[in-house]
RNA sequence: GACCCCAUCGUCUAGUCUGGCCUAGGACACCAGCCUUUCACGCUGGUGACACGGGUUCAAAUCCCGUUGGGGUCGCCA
């Protein structure tokens, strides 16, 4: 295992977001394709909103994508695993606490006894003179008898920032330079004795040994300060790397309200794990092999590689992901896909506990090459176990209400009585056959009787499906279309 | 408002660091055609972009400056 480090530490406040999961993956392939450490890593000092049920969602969620860690805390079933725990922030407390007095110590932070009413009163002055809302430092160099004059009042810790300048070297965004004076002293322990994000962060990636930061680009000018602190508590700077944001298809910061926000809405839409990776990655990074673009999860680790990650923001793009799963479905073996596929056939009421394993995967195969999402099974099959209920009116006016369709109707159903053998393949035969002796397209048969033996426009190959039916079903149903061709109304 | 980041077809992008091979390549989408039992798949072809303005240079998508547009940060949220 090499040296390299790397976390993702999600906050257990809500779903598990698009933009998480973006970074997720990143994470984590930059881990497994340099055999390096994936942390795992709960930011739940919130705990307003922190709640033990979202730290379940992003355990599924991750499960999920594929994505194991290899260190990380006891939660949702998962045990602890690794020595540089806890791997739950609102644990590390104290570790916090204690770095922040060594910061206070060596002069690197201070005490501010301002209140929150003088800090809030002072911001609104400075917007109101449109002058950046700053500290006005006014605590920064307070003489210790002044602060001992202040016997037991509360005190926030503001972290002391430096002169001069911080330049980041940042693996996506290039070199990154601020003048520290763009900065105010910002406060890293509360009143109230509780570690700020900022303080947090640092001392946990500095303890945890993190080797490379790989965030959301929303970090990168929080990673100015941020290495301020780590230099400031003697850690290794680790690397940095700020990834793009994932916009949503208008261009806009993906909110939370939006369908598909969610990395689980994918799931319950029917896209497959490994369209997701593969989708996300290709959101900010390209392969070197150009041109490149369809992976499994397993290809992805081979060809990650980090100098390739791209540092503009990237819309979603809905039509292109549908098109990335029937890629990912076309690449499944047939078992597997059915396997996939049963669960949400028994969900919409399909039993398929009537058929046997033979009949359920040559539906799987005659279905692999035609449906983009796994969900789109069940507008494809859904007539070999409800029958047919209805004929679509559109094909109906396109299909049935044609001269002499009743009398091709007919010859087919002669045809299909009579074919021997049950079988895709002597069907096909007997009505290319037919199509022939009668002197009109192929079409003209098999368009109609797909309606007869469907309900639809649209679905499995005619044969194919004919074959599933059986014959006596298929038979019957075509009676009962050309009934209901016969009892149709005139057209008006 | 201040600071920081970004900017190539409708979308994701290659090319930018290390100017010339770029009359800018690929993919999705779109259009046309082929294949074909529907839809889809597949195949062939097509429409389509260097945000704008200045420089530098024999030569700029590529370097520099400015403008515009988008995003982020400026919390006792994370």
């Amino acid at each position: 295992m090499s040296d390299v480090r790397v976390r993702i530490a999600p906050s257990p406040t809500g779903f598990f977001h698009i933009g998480n999961a973006k970074t997720a993956v990143i994470n984590w392939l930059f881990a497994r394709s340099r055999g390096g450490t994936f942390v795992l890593r709960l930011e739940d000092t919130d705990t307003e909103r922190s709640k033990p049920e979202y730290a379940d969602i992003i355990c599924e969620a991750l499960h999920w994508l594929g994505i194991s860690w290899d260190e990380g805390p006891d939660f949702a079933g998962e045990p602890q695993a690794g020595d540089l725990g806890p791997y739950r922030q609102s644990e590390r407390r104290d570790l916090h606490l204690g770095e922040a007095q060594r910061l206070l110590e060596s002069g690197n932070a201070f005490k501010c006894f301002c209140t929150k009413e003088e800090l809030d009163a002072e911001r609104e002055r400075a917007q109101a003179q449109k002058r950046p809302p700053r500290y006005n430092g006014k605590c920064r160099n307070l003489p210790a008898e002044d602060i001992d004059a202040k016997g037991g009042a509360p005190f926030a810790i503001r972290f002391k920032v430096p002169e001069g300048q911080t330049i980041l070297d940042d693996m996506v965004q290039g070199t990154v330079k601020t003048e520290n004076k763009e900065f105010d002293d910002f406060i890293i322990v509360k009143p109230n004795g509780d570690p700020v994000f900022h303080l947090a962060v640092v001392v946990d990636d500095g303890l945890m040994k993190i080797t490379h930061v790989i965030r959301g680009d929303d970090h990168l000018s929080n990673a100015m300060r941020h290495k301020m602190l780590f230099e400031a508590l003697g850690y290794d700077v680790p690397k940095f790397a700020h990834l793009p944001m994932v916009l949503d298809e208008h261009g806009k910061k993906y909110s939370k309200r939006l369908h598909g926000a969610n990395l689980l809405d994918w799931r319950d839409d029917g896209y497959l794990p490994s369209t997701m990776l593969n989708y996300l990655v290709l959101l900010g990074w390209t392969p070197s092999e150009e041109g490149r673009e369809l992976f499994t999860p397993e290809e992805l680790i081979d060809a990650f590689d980090e100098t390739r990650l791209g540092k503009s923001a990237g819309k979603f793009d809905l039509k292109k992901l549908q098109w990335l799963n029937g890629q990912h479905i076309r690449m499944m073996s047939v078992e597997a896909l059915c396997e996939a596929l049963l669960p949400i056939m028994k969900t919409a009421g399909l039993d398929t506990a009537t058929k046997d394993e033979a009949w359920l995967l040559r539906m799987t195969e005659i279905c692999q090459e035609k449906i983009p999402t796994l969900n789109d099974i069940v507008p494809y099959t859904e007539f070999f176990f409800n029958g047919v209920t209805e004929y679509e009116e559109k094909p109906v006016k396109k299909n049935w209400r044609k001269e002499g369709v009743v009398e091709r109707m007919d010859a087919m159903l002669v045809a299909m009585e009579s074919v021997s053998d049950w079988t895709a393949d002597a069907l096909k035969e007997s009505f290319t056959a037919l199509s022939e002796s009668m002197g009109v397209g192929l079409g003209q048969f098999t368009n109609p009787s797909r309606l007869a033996l469907t309900g639809k426009a649209v679905g499995p190959g005619l044969f194919e499906l004919a074959e599933l039916l059986g014959r006596d079903e298929a038979i019957r149903r075509m009676r009962n279309g050309i009934a209901h061709i016969q009892a149709l109304e005139p057209q008006a």
